[in-house]
DNA sequence: ACCTGAACACCGTTCAAGT
DNA sequence: ACCTGAACACCGTTCAAGT
């Protein structure tokens, strides 16, 4: 799952800067920056920052990346790596539906999503390698691995793209929004001991109701967490319904 | 349908720099800011640019925007607003059913991203005003009409809640699918005139599909737009789910 | 081979000063 | 009242130079 290679040390999982001497390789400089927009958010992460974070000198880094947009491209391909070296645990044989692939699939991306609020948002924004084909799951492999499992399982041509479109957008919907409701909670200072300096406008985030009756009412329900309910709900409901176009 | 109040002037679409004399005010350095990023894209977005683009000197903007965030903020307001201070035209009267408004509503929301595809993945990354509001439906006020429009219809708090969660993630999902696909084409070249300098991996985006059979078969019928089909069948789909809930 | 110092062009933002 | 010049701290990125 995701382990360093690294030179067997007890291998705490390093919350601070993590300046050791490890050779410094594409990887770990992806890596790196995935571990600290975690911490800090993607507004936070600079070429800069991030070679600090690595015990080096920022300069350094452009050996290994082409540039803060190559990194960002990384950082999505080593999330959703992910999705097709994952060592077959719960990996889906060929006897099994399609149902359970897209189950299997679906969840996997979905916990892609909750570890790394922070980042999912790149899945959605950054440009696709191949422009014609939509983001949400952005390896190719990935894709292909979709699109054949369906056609293996008697869905024709069309009917495979049809269930990518729905499947896709009914995935990023979601996830999307339950990582901004996730990434909301997590960055709330800008440094921990620095006073959140309420300059403006802008620092007005508890806005007063009082004009919005209703949502004043529901505001409780409305940010009750029901998210995983929701997700399998949609879920079955979109598998049904793929069913149904199928007969 | 958005039309600008101005002064009666022929109005030609005005594709060049603003740098006409307006008294500057916090509205037009929003408006010329959705204008500028539908243009150039959202990374190509800076104060200094933005003034040069008004005729101005950049640091003008501040006694108008709290800084580039809360610019980016006025920019979704403005273009959410169009939501509910639209002319009544096609806004349903309170004998129409909930159907009727929740397609209004979609289809007033879906104009807007295809309007600015670049600036729409905004909606879903800032920060709500309030947090515990998912981003989608941005303005509180459409929120709130959103809610007493169902629960007037004769829903339960809680099937209304459960309502504007299914509807704000199918339609965040859509959007910002179809919003990419169309920002994608949009801003090519960085500048018109200057060669794209391929100096380094980051060029290759026309990936070679050896190796993706299904993607290379069925390349032309993913790129295929359907875009509209799609949104509304989907939204049938959903407003008949919403429906068989309530019985 | 791998990292760094110094430099360049460009940011966001502040503030005293102009008109 | 509204805009500007100059300045500050910080970016991304390049490249000749160090080791």
């Amino acid at each position: 799952m995701g382990g360093e290679p690294g030179p067997g040390a007890g291998s705490t999982v390093d919350t601070g800067a993590t300046s050791d001497r490890a050779p410094l390789s594409r990887d770990r400089i992806v890596a790196a920056a995935i571990a600290f927009v975690d911490r800090k958010g993607l507004a936070a992460l600079t070429m800069r920052r991030l070679g600090t974070e690595l015990g080096v000198e920022a300069m350094s880094l452009y050996r290994y990346v082409a540039g803060r947009d190559d990194l960002l491209e990384g950082m999505v391909e080593q999330m959703v790596d992910r999705l097709h070296l994952d060592p077959g645990s719960e990996r889906t044989g060929p006897g099994d539906s399609w149902q359970a692939y897209l189950q299997w699939l679906a969840h996997g991306v979905r916990a892609i999503a909750r570890e790394h609020p922070q980042v999912f948002p790149l899945i959605a924004t950054r440009h696709p390698a191949a422009p014609w084909l939509r983001p949400p799951l952005r390896s190719l492999q990935v894709v292909e691995d979709f699109l054949s499992t369906l056609v293996a399982r008697g869905f024709t041509d069309d009917r495979a793209v049809a269930a990518y479109r729905a499947f896709s957008s009914f995935l990023l919907g979601h996830l999307l929004l339950e990582a901004a409701m996730l990434g909301t909670r997590e960055v709330p200072a800008v440094d921990p001991g620095e006073e959140t300096r309420s300059t403006a406008p802008t620092a007005g985030c508890d806005v007063d109701l009082r004009q919005f009756p209703l949502l004043r009412r529901l505001e409780d329900r409305l940010s009750e967490d029901h998210a995983t309910a929701e997700f399998e709900r949609a879920l079955e409901d979109l598998l049904d319904r793929l069913e149904r176009d199928l007969a």
